[in-house]
RNA sequence: GGGCUCAUAGCUCAGUUGGUUAGAGCGCACCCCUGAUAAGGGUGAGGUCACCGGUUCGAAUCCAGUUGGGCCCA
C-alpha cells in the first residue's frame, strides 16, 4: 500500500494558486466588485457607523495618470479599505481638476497645428473636451489599481453645478468683504495687448541701455550722512523707460555700503562692486569715507532724478553683489520684486504706461512715447539734469512672448485679490495651523511659513478656460459690482448652462430688466474677462463636495477628518483651502493632512518621462498586477521621497509572493476542515499562534491609524516568514499531515490555522485587496459576508493585550525560540560529523538554566527542534549532538524510540495503527 | 540664491528620552529537505550610520559647517 495514501497532505486545490498571475486576476475580481457595487455595499454595510471623511484633492486632468497619481491614490485608499474595517463608514468622492493654463495650451496647440484661430468659445468648448476625455480615462485607470469610490459620480470642477457652487463660495468671500480690486505686475505683451503665463515666454539675448542714475538724498531721520555735501546714492538698471515709475531705492539690509567722495560729491553704494562702478562712470580719484550696512539706510528718502517726487530707501534681500551697484531701482508697478517690496512698504502701484506700452499723462513729458522710444528720452533727459552718470549697451537675456516673438514688459493691472489680513484672517490661519494634525509633523512648520509671508491672493486670470470672476462694471463709471444678489444670479445661470453662458451671454441677456448699479445708478454694463485661478476652484472644493448643494450624495461632515496630498500642496491646495476654509467658517477644512513625498529611482534622482527613469502605472499593472505595485507603495516611506524601479517592484513581488505562500499553505491544510463545527480545545502551541496573531493584528490596526503602512507590511512580512514558515506551520506538519483525519490533535492545529488565516487576511486586505479576496472567495467562509472589505479587524482589548503579552505561554515559546536558534547555530558546526547532515537524523543533548523549557513535553522539544530527541538537563547552557540510532518511520519520516520494524517496513507505533486501520478499510 | 526637508548593509526599511557588540526582510554564499516543490528549512558574510568639526564619561541620535538628493519659491 502506498504510504501516502495514508496521508492528509495539504490539498492544492483548496488554495489559492503558487502563482497568482494577477494582471489576469485582478480584473476578473474588479469585475465582480463592480457586479455587486462594493462602494455602496459597503457604505450600507457601515450605514449607522461613525465617519471618517477623507476629501479628495484632485488631479489635474490633462495626461494619463502617473507613479506620483497611482501612489496618491493608493495610499487614499490604504486609508479608506482600513478604516473601513475599523469600523467607520468611509465614504469617497473621487475629484478632478478641469480648469486652467496646461489644458488651455494642449487644445491651443492643437488648434494652431491645424492652422485655426478659435474664438473663446470655441477654445473653452475644445478644453472641456479636453479635461473630459482625460476624466474618463484617469478614472479607469485608477479603478484597475483597486481603488473603491464614487466613481459614478465624482466630482469636477468643470460641472455645471461645481462651477455655480464655484461662485457661490466667491460671493461668500464678497459678502465677507475679502475681496478687492487692485494693481498687480503681470507679464505683459505691448504688440497683443494681452497678459502671458510664465509658460508662454522664451528668454532670449536682448541688447539694453543700461544707465546709471544717480538720486540725490532729500530726507536722512538719523543724520547718518549730514556732514556730507552733495549726497547721492546710485541706481543700475536695464530699462530707462520704468525711471518715470520710480518710488523708491533698495539696499540689501546685510550689505556693507560705503560712502565714496568723487571731487566735491559723495556717493553711496555697495562696496563689493565700487571698483566696477568707478570703471564704468569714469571715476578715476576717490576715496572712501565711511563704510555703513544696508539696515541703515531703511527709510532715508532719495530726490526722484526727473521731477519732484520721494524715492524712499526700502529693504530687501534679492539685491546682489554681480551686477550694478548694489542699489536697486524700484518700480512697483513694473517688476515682481518691486512689487512685493512696494506692498511691504505701503507704496502706490504706478504704471504710467497703458496696454498698448505707451506712456500715459503720469509720465509727464514723456506721455505718448512708445515704451521703447522712450528708453532714448529717459536717458537724454537723465542727461540734461546731470543725473545720468554712465549709459552703455548691455547684452543679457530678456523675456519674448512665443505667441509673437516680441519683447514683453512687466506691467501692472488691475486684478482682483482675496485680502489676507483682511478681518485678521492671517492670524486665525495660523491658529488653524496649529489646530490641525500634519504627518509627518514638519508640514506645520512648513504651512506656517507660507501663510506668514503669504502676500494677498490674485485670483484673477487673464484667461478664457475657467471660471468667469462674476463681476460686471458700469459702462460709463468702469466701477465694478460687487453685489451678492447679482452674484447668486450669476450662479444659478451658470449652474444650469455652465460658465460657458457667462462668455456668451451678454448682461442685458442675464439681468434683471431695469437693474441699476448700486453705486452709480448706471444701467450700461460690462462683464469682467477674468477667470479665477484654478487655486481657487480647488481651494473650494470643501465646501461643494462636502455641502452637498452640487450632488446631495456627497454631503458629509464639514471640515473633513483627512486630506492626503503630496507635499508641493503645502503651497497649493492644503494653503488654498485654508484661505477660503477659515475666511468662510473660520476654521481649516480638516482636521488632519497627510502628505508624501515624491518619486525618485533607484539613485534618488527624480522620475521623469524625460529623464528615462518613470514607471508607467498601466505598464507596472500589466507586468506585475496592482497588488504589487501597492505592496511597493506601503513598502517605502512615504513622507521622504519615494524610490521606484522596475528592480524595486521585481523585488516586492518575491516579498508579494512569500505572503502569498504562507496562506497558500493555512489555506491547503483546511480542506476538510468544518469551520461550524464545534471548536475542540487548542494544544498550548496551538493557543500560542493565535495569541500571537492577536498582538499582531493589535500592532497592525495601531499601524493602520497612524498611517505606517509599511509598519503593517513588514510586520505581517516578518510574522509570515519567521513565525509562521520558519516555526509554527512547519512544526504542525506532523500532526496535520500524520495524525488521524478527526483526532482532536489534528482539528487543534486546523482550528489555529483557520483563526491564522483569517485574521491574516483581514489585515492584507487594506494592502493587497485583490489577494485577499481572492483568499476570501476560494475559503467561502460562512459569515454572511459579501466580500473581504466589509469584515472587521478582530481587535483584542487592551486589557487583553497587556495579558497576552505578558502570558506565562508566550514566555515559554519565546524561550523556546531563542533555545531553537541557538541550538541550530551549534548544529550547524556539529554536522557533517558522524555523516549526519540533516537535524532530524541528530539527538540533541540539551543542558538549560531556562525554566520554561522543562514545562514542555520530551516528545514536543524534539518535535519543535526538529530533532530526534531532545536529552534534557539542567545548567550552563551546552548543545552536543550525536546520531540517533533509532531506525526511521518511513510514514512520519522521524527517528522515534517508539519506531519498529515489522513486515519489513519501519514505522512508529502511532502510524502502524493507522496504516492498519486503513488495510481494515480497504 | 532663499524656505522646508532627507542621507543607516547591494536594495527597501527599523533604530524610543544620547547608553552594551547598530537591527529586520529581500538579495547573495554555503548546507539541508524533496510530503508547501517555479516551494520549504538552517547557517553565514555584508555597515567609517554621507563627510568634517564640536558638546558629552559616552553620539547613528544633540549643535555648527560641507557635499549630495527632493519639494516649494526667486
Amino acid at each position: 500500500m502506498e504510504l501516502k495514501s495514508t496521508l492528509n497532505l495539504p490539498d492544492a486545490e483548496f488554495a489559492i494558486p503558487m502563482k497568482a498571475d494577477l494582471p489576469n486576476l485582478e480584473p476578473t475580481i474588479q469585475k465582480r466588485w463592480d457586479e455587486m457595487s462594493i462602494y455602496h455595499h459597503l457604505q450600507e454595510a457601515r450605514a449607522e457607523d461613525p465617519v471618517f471623511v477623507l476629501h479628495d484633492g484632485p488631479p489635474y486632468t490633462n495626461s494619463p495618470i502617473h507613479m506620483g497619481t497611482a501612489m496618491n491614490k493608493i495610499l487614499k485608499d490604504f486609508v479608506l479599505k482600513s478604516r473601513t474595517m475599523m469600523g467607520f463608514r468611509a465614504p469617497y468622492v473621487p475629484g478632478y481638476d478641469n480648469h486652467g493654463l496646461p489644458i488651455e495650451q494642449a487644445v491651443l496647440q492643437k488648434f494652431q497645428e491645424k492652422k485655426v484661430s478659435p474664438t473663446v468659445i470655441e477654445l473653452r468648448k475644445a478644453c472641456r473636451e479636453h479635461a473630459a476625455e482625460y476624466v474618463a480615462l484617469q478614472s479607469t485607470q485608477f479603478q484597475r489599481l483597486g481603488v473603491f469610490g464614487l466613481w459614478e459620480k465624482p466630482y469636477c470642477t468643470m460641472d455645471y453645478r461645481f462651477e455655480g457652487e464655484i461662485i457661490r463660495t466667491f460671493k461668500r468671500l464678497v459678502e465677507g468683504g475679502y475681496v478687492y480690486k487692485g494693481l498687480r505686475p503681470t507679464l505683459w505683451s505691448p504688440t497683443s495687448r494681452t497678459a502671458l503665463a510664465d509658460t508662454e515666454i522664451v528668454y532670449q539675448d536682448h541688447v539694453s541701455k543700461a544707465i546709471y542714475v544717480r538720486f540725490k538724498l532729500k530726507e536722512d531721520p538719523n543724520r547718518l550722512f549730514e556732514k556730507f555735501a552733495n549726497f547721492y546714492t546710485v541706481i543700475w538698471t536695464t530699462t530707462p523707460w520704468t525711471i518715470p515709475a520710480n518710488l523708491a531705492v533698495a539696499f540689501h539690509p546685510e550689505f556693507e555700503y560705503v560712502v565714496v567722495k568723487v571731487g566735491n560729491d559723495h556717493y553711496l553704494l555697495l562696496e563689493d562692486l565700487l571698483p566696477k562702478v568707478a570703471e564704468k562712470v569714469g571715476w578715476t580719484n576717490y576715496s572712501i569715507e565711511e563704510r555703513i550696512q544696508g539696515i541703515n539706510m531703511d527709510r532715508c528718502v532719495f530726490q526722484h532724478p526727473l521731477w519732484d517726487r520721494d524715492s524712499i530707501a526700502v529693504m530687501a534681500d534679492y539685491v546682489t553683489t554681480s551686477d550694478g551697484t548694489g542699489v536697486v531701482h524700484t518700480a512697483p508697478g513694473h517688476g515682481r520684486d518691486d512689487f512685493y517690496t512696494g506692498m511691504k512698504y505701503g507704496l502706490e502701484i504706478l504704471c504710467p504706461v497703458n496696454e498698448a506700452g505707451v506712456m500715459t499723462h503720469q509720465a509727464h513729458e514723456f506721455e505718448g512715447i512708445y515704451y521703447k522710444k522712450c528708453d532714448e528720452a529717459v536717458v537724454d533727459k537723465l542727461k540734461e539734469v546731470g543725473a545720468l552718470l554712465a549709459a552703455e549697451d548691455y547684452e543679457h537675456s530678456y523675456p519674448y512672448a512665443e505667441r509673437d516673438g516680441k519683447p514683453v514688459i512687466y506691467r501692472a493691472t488691475e486684478q482682483w485679490f482675496v485680502g489676507i489680513d483682511h478681518n485678521d484672517l492671517r492670524m486665525k490661519m495660523l491658529e488653524q495651523i496649529k489646530a490641525v494634525n500634519w504627518v509627518p509633523v514638519t508640514g506645520q512648520n512648513r504651512i506656517h511659513g507660507m501663510v506668514l509671508n503669504r502676500p494677498d491672493w490674485c485670483i484673477s486670470r487673464q484667461r478664457p478656460w475657467g471660471v468667469g470672476i462674476p463681476v460686471l462694471y458700469g459702462t460709463d463709471s468702469g466701477e465694478p459690482v460687487l453685489d451678492p444678489a447679482l452674484i447668486e444670479l450669476i450662479a444659478k445661470m451658470v449652474e444650469e448652462n455652465g460658465s460657458d453662458s457667462w462668455f456668451e451671454k451678454t448682461p442685458e441677456e442675464f439681468l434683471p430688466k431695469g437693474y441699476a448699479h448700486p453705486d452709480t445708478g448706471e444701467t450700461d454694463f460690462r462683464k469682467e474677462t477674468d477667470v479665477l485661478d484654478v487655486w481657487f476652484d480647488s481651494g473650494a472644493t470643501s465646501f461643494c463636495v462636502l455641502e452637498g448643494n452640487v450632488e446631495p450624495r456627497w454631503k458629509e461632515h464639514w471640515p473633513a477628518d483627512l486630506y492626503l496630498e503630496g507635499s508641493d500642496q503645502h503651497r497649493g491646495w492644503f494653503n488654498s483651502s485654508l484661505v477660503i476654509g477659515t475666511a468662510i467658517k473660520g476654521r481649516a477644512p480638516y482636521n488632519e493632512v497627510v502628505t508624501h513625498g515624491f518619486l525618485v529611482d533607484e539613485s534618488g534622482h527624480k522620475m521623469s518621462k524625460r529623464g528615462g527613469n518613470s514607471v508607467e502605472p498601466v505598464a507596472a499593472c500589466a507586468q506585475y498586477g496592482a497588488d504589487v505595485i501597492r505592496y511597493w507603495v506601503a513598502s517605502v516611506d512615504y513622507s521622504n521621497d519615494a524610490p521606484c524601479s522596475d528592480a524595486l517592484l521585481r523585488n516586492l513581488g518575491e516579498h508579494y509572493r512569500r505572503v502569498r505562500n504562507t496562506i497558500r499553505f493555512l489555506m491547503g491544510n483546511l480542506s476538510d476542515f468544518d469551520e461550524n463545527a464545534d471548536p475542540v480545545e487548542l494544544l498550548p502551541i496551538d493557543r500560542w499562534i493565535v495569541e500571537e496573531t492577536s498582538l499582531l493584528v493589535n500592532d497592525c490596526v495601531a499601524s493602520y491609524e497612524a498611517y505606517d503602512f509599511n509598519g503593517v507590511i513588514t510586520e505581517v512580512h516578518n510574522f509570515c516568514v519567521n513565525v509562521l514558515s520558519a516555526f509554527y506551520l512547519d512544526v504542525i506538519k506532523d500532526r496535520i499531515y500524520c495524525e488521524r483525519r478527526n483526532s482532536s490533535l489534528r482539528r487543534s492545529g486546523q482550528q489555529a490555522c483557520y483563526i491564522v488565516l483569517r485574521q491574516l487576511n483581514r489585515l492584507i486586505a487594506p494592502i493587497l485587496p485583490h489577494t485577499a479576496e481572492e483568499i476570501r472567495l476560494k475559503m467561502n467562509p460562512d459569515d454572511g459576508l459579501k466580500t473581504v472589505h466589509e469584515e472587521r479587524f478582530d481587535m483584542p482589548t487592551p486589557e487583553e493585550i497587556a495579558e497576552l503579552e505578558n502570558s506565562e505561554l508566550r514566555k515559554q515559546f519565546d524561550a523556546l525560540l531563542d533555545v531553537r536558534g541557538e541550538a541550530f547555530a551549534v548544529f550547524e558546526t556539529w554536522k557533517g560529523t558522524d555523516d549526519v547532515k540533516d537535524s532530524q537524523d541528530a539527538i540533541l543533548n540539551l543542558q538549560t538554566d531556562r525554566e520554561e523549557i522543562f514545562a514542555f513535553d520530551a516528545e514536543d522539544l524534539a518535535t519543535f527542534l526538529k530533532v530526534s530527541e531532545v536529552r534534557l538537563t539542567k545548567g550552563e547552557p551546552k548543545y552536543t549532538f550525536e546520531k540517533s540510532m533509532y531506525l526511521k518511520c518511513e510514514r512520519s519520516r522521524l527517528r522515534r524510540s517508539d519506531v519498529t520494524l515489522d513486515d519489513g517496513i519501519a514505522l512508529r507505533k502511532r502510524d502502524r495503527e493507522i496504516v492498519e486501520e486503513f488495510k481494515g478499510k480497504v
